[in-house]
DNA sequence: TAGGATGTCTAGCGCTGCTAGGATTGCGTC
DNA sequence: GACGCAATCCTAGCAGCGCTAGACATCCTA
């Protein structure tokens, strides 16, 4: 009975993944309105009422995928972090696929370059999984912040922020939340064209340029 | 022929104004979510039908909503980065009633007042109005920006960040484009909880000694 | 006063998130 | 090896959503 009943929970960890993974795929190909409970059960192959055998309600899948892309993010900024620091000295176990925003290898001399490395890699997660992004900042979501109970997936990600100032910096905190406000207010209003995108690059130099100095 | 149909036309302009206030007022007292077309249409005391008489769809109401909201945005940030600049010599006809972020006398002469004025200005704006901020930023609408035929409520807001520099500033437009990023992404994710809500008038501190110098 | 245009409502379509209750499957026990 | 039970899954349906077709009433014009 123990073999047969790890069996199916192990099936049932598969299908609970299989269920994040769907609603990822369809939010990212045809945007978030089109993830219906219906669309999302035809796609995993089962019937509606297995979704809610396995999340609360819809809300409770969408903070699914919001919790993966908080643990994503994180990732993302702390290979761009660590390839601007140290080249060649990163404690990753290996080489695995650099970010595309990895700055060039004379940059990492300079004080601020892991600060320009995490936030030109911020703004890439958002502009190139706009829909993961959404799921994080504008859906609403189960996920709770500010609390004891946070998942570790969504410190880790403001922790990158903070490890772009140094330690002797009494107040990283501050700045680290002042710097993920302009790049999330960057990022949204690129997005829906209140400002034009096209001056993304610029706005992040000026804002490095004050933030660090 | 003529009275007769410039009385419908007036009756019926007031009806469209009724529609977007009942719209507003029942977003702020129970939030998005609850204005449902039925709802709205019992409220103003028509059916379903006449409302899309007057607008395209829900989407068009919520636009309706927004562009009033970047109407009295505009107004506000103006009224208190006049009163920042020069006390007693602002061109407005009368005194009407002064925005509560108001700066203190003494921080007149200082030479970034009109700007921490319209920073204070903005984050109250965003905190006191949230379903109308929501509606302006987050909700779907048509409303289009950088386009020629944006209308002027949504330019007007914008132009006040840019006169918070000096005019001899080349790159004042691209300021103001960090400086709306930055206050609004403190905006909603204080709201959110995603920063706590308390720090703000650090962080606009903060953001305001970096961007001005 | 009849005709016609204008304005409004009733009723309903296809969709949404969500759930109650029955059918089916498969394990554990006698 | 057959049976009872429990877990699993699906069919069918609810209330509510945005939106609209077509009937009805109302009012101005001739």
């Amino acid at each position: 009975m123990s073999a047969i009943s790890e069996r199916r929970e192990r099936e049932r960890a598969h299908r609970h993944q299989l269920i994040i993974t769907a609603a990822r795929e369809l939010a990212e190909s045809e945007g978030w309105e089109a993830v219906t409970t219906r669309r999302l059960a035809d796609r995993v192959e089962y019937s509606q009422p297995v979704l809610y055998s396995h999340f609360d309600g819809k809300d409770a899948i969408v903070s699914a995928v919001a919790l993966a892309g908080f643990g994503e993010l994180a990732d993302h900024l702390r290979r761009a972090r660590l390839a601007a620091t140290e080249p060649g000295e990163a404690t990753e176990p290996e080489e695995a696929t650099k970010p595309q925003e990895a700055t060039k290898p004379e940059e990492a001399t300079e004080p601020e370059a892991p600060l320009r490395a995490v936030c030109r890699a911020y703004l890439g997660f958002a502009t190139e999984r706009p829909a993961l992004y959404q799921a994080m900042f504008i859906l609403p979501t189960d996920l709770t912040f500010g609390s004891a109970e946070t998942p570790p997936p969504l410190r880790a990600g403001f922790d990158e922020f903070v490890s772009c100032f140094p330690p002797e910096n009494d107040r990283r905190g501050l700045h680290a939340e002042v710097l993920w406000s302009a790049l999330h207010g960057m990022a949204v209003l690129s997005e829906s064209g209140r400002i034009p995108p096209d001056g993304q690059a610029e706005r992040v130099d000026f804002l490095i340029t004050r933030i660090a100095g």
